[in-house]
DNA sequence: TTGACGTAATACCAAATGGTTTCATATATA
DNA sequence: TATATATGAAACCATTTGGTATTACGTCAA
């Protein structure tokens, strides 16, 4: 279990690689209908879904001669895990310092 | 409100600079401190926190002739905000889906 | 005030990145 | 079968990135 968090992390650094994920969240898309959206060439956009894939964000089904993308939900784990240590870490400095705050009233 | 995501997911893509945040959740730290903990140079350590500062993720702050570095709870925020809207969207399809069940689970 | 210390700033380099163009391959369809 | 469509793949290019080394600057302490 518990993905590489490199290439996830790498796939979310470019602008147009977390834009195409928002467009997959409306509707699978076919490289063509992807490349569409943007003004740049389909084979930059290919290789911009390719590190996406390699990333685990999204998963590529086969039908005919197209190549459907869509968004895969368990690909996002690693920032989910990586948030969520800061996060827990976060609410235990807090639960720490209630902690010691009530500790100190007792003194009253 | 609302940062621009693009610096803090661009600091966030290199794995030196995850560890870096890994570590600032231990303790705060000076330049020296931090590059300590890794096997390059303390100018390319430096060039890190730089990267981190401009993605809001940590704060820097001056004490005589040493820079503290810190965590940045709030720079986070662009990261929790981007999953947010997929667990949401996620969440919103869910209870669609169950609706929809139920409504011809109604025609029993 | 004079070093020593912690950091800033710059120039430089190799490799990775994001884009292009061109050509090849596989599948639909007339 | 011939042609159009959808994609894959490779070569190429400019810019960015992550590292180095070197030098300069501010601050502490004897």
């Amino acid at each position: 279990m518990m993905a590489a968090q490199q290439p996830t992390f790498k796939a979310l650094a470019d602008p147009t690689r977390r834009e195409i994920l928002r467009q997959l969240a409306d509707a699978d898309m076919t490289i063509a209908q992807v490349s569409n959206n943007f003004d740049m060439t389909r084979a930059a956009v290919k290789k911009h879904l390719t590190v996406l894939s390699d990333g685990g964000l999204i998963t590529v089904r086969t039908k005919g001669r197209e190549r459907i993308n869509a968004l895969n939900p368990e690909g996002f784990a690693p920032v989910r895990d990586w948030l969520g240590f800061f996060e827990q870490f976060w609410d235990d400095r807090l639960t720490d310092l209630k902690t010691a705050i009530e500790k100190d009233h007792s003194n009253d």
